[in-house]
DNA sequence: TCTCGTATGATTGTATACAATTATACGAGA
DNA sequence: TCTCGTATAATTGTATACAATCATACGAGA
């Protein structure tokens, strides 16, 4: 429980504080602080034009989040994800996209369905342009749809939270030609899964193609700078 | 799940804050809260003898663990849990629980082979006399051994965090004995697959030892009072 | 009686002030 | 030179004050 993966979003995106978070999250998800790097209250408050409070207030839910790390009396530190981290959740990952995959066979209705359809024709074209920033945002849309079907916010939720915790190493992966084809044609085949609904197939596929993307920046390297410890 | 599951624990129980949320959590938990029930800053904050700010803070922690709902300029309000919501959660937690098992047959200790013969053994014994109690902490350290011994941080995290949130329904689930014969009938069985070294038996036996628990959950009615919506 | 607007109170959101803790600098003594 | 203790600064922890928002009560008008 920790929060559990049912903890809730930050949606009051116009309070200070959730500014804040969003600002800190996206800095730390870009790159902009590195890890095992101290965040000051003030200074952020400051930059922010905001007084200490509602940074405060946005420190202790990154915690939660796992972006940071508050050592009492001392301060907020940007926390590291190691190589085997990232493998672990793509393992789980794995599993639970499959689970996902399933419950949307039984429960995904007809306008997601059309959405997912359409979502592979158009990554497919986009594909045949070598259109890399629509097709990473086609193949997050795909998951999100799946998401959806599956009919559990409770699956939703942690799915997206793995997802997004991945984000930090996973940014350029599709961007190699021959892993967004070879991706849309897993796309597809889930789909056609789905539709068709095999449930059983679904599952396998889903969690095939969670490997595969896992395999996929192991040997192109995009893991190993986020390494620590 | 914020979020993910990598999300720290409240570590510091020493500050007020951590104090604080550490009741708050175990009141909602204990069913003193009830579910959507408001909670008001400044009433906790006079109870415990604190003032708003470390109060402010620990929810903005319960609301990523999922425990309490913060509505802008409105309050803070106890979530509830679906009987779906706890039926989701076993399913993926009957799965990582397998992965579970998995890892701890690769990775498992000298020390926590022996710590888990042990358990089973003591299980054993209070189950013939009856003991209710220390069945339940047994139960509960049996699966903490093999959170431990998967060696994957986030695995454990997750898992725990699971474990927490369905805490709230399960309560006094084991005290029936026929399911505590059948549970460490079930945990032998684990224990036995781990230390022969036989990984894809230990994932399906865990698997499944998930599955019973939870549908001796519903065949006792212990899900339907936590219901909403 | 019903509806709606206003006023009042209650509650949360934020800023600031002060206390407690920790980090750093500097100098005395060996 | 090195070590260690103290003083000072910096930073976090908590309390309080004020602003903004929301809920409720009440009364005027229809």
């Amino acid at each position: 429980m920790s929060s559990y993966d049912v903890k809730k979003e930050v949606t009051d995106k116009y309070s200070l504080r959730g500014r804040v978070f969003n600002k800190i999250r996206e800095d730390i998800l870009n790159g902009r602080y590195k890890v095992k790097e101290e965040l000051r209250e003030v200074a952020i408050g400051e930059e922010m034009g905001v007084s200490r409070t509602p940074v405060r207030e946005a420190f202790r839910q990154l915690e939660l989040e796992g972006l940071i790390q508050i050592v009492p009396n001392k301060g907020a530190y940007v926390t590291g994800i190691t190589a085997k981290d990232v493998r672990d959740i793509y393992m789980m990952r794995s599993l639970l996209e499959g689970l996902c995959a399933r419950w949307a066979t039984e429960n995904i209705s007809k306008e997601q369905m059309e959405e997912m359809e359409e979502n592979i024709f158009l990554s497919e074209f986009h594909a045949s342009k070598g259109h890399a920033e629509q097709m990473a945002e086609l193949d997050n849309r795909f998951h999100e749809i799946m998401y959806e079907a599956c009919n559990s916010k409770m699956l939703e939720h942690a799915l997206k939270d793995y997802h997004q915790y991945v984000l930090r190493v996973r940014k350029k992966t599709l961007s190699t030609q021959t892993r967004s084809t070879a991706s849309n044609a897993e796309h597809r085949k889930i789909m056609e899964a789905i539709k068709e609904g095999n449930a059983d197939m679904a599952e396998q596929l889903a969690n095939r193609h969670m490997i595969n993307a896992y395999e996929n920046m192991v040997k192109n390297g995009f893991i190993e700078h986020y390494e620590e410890e």
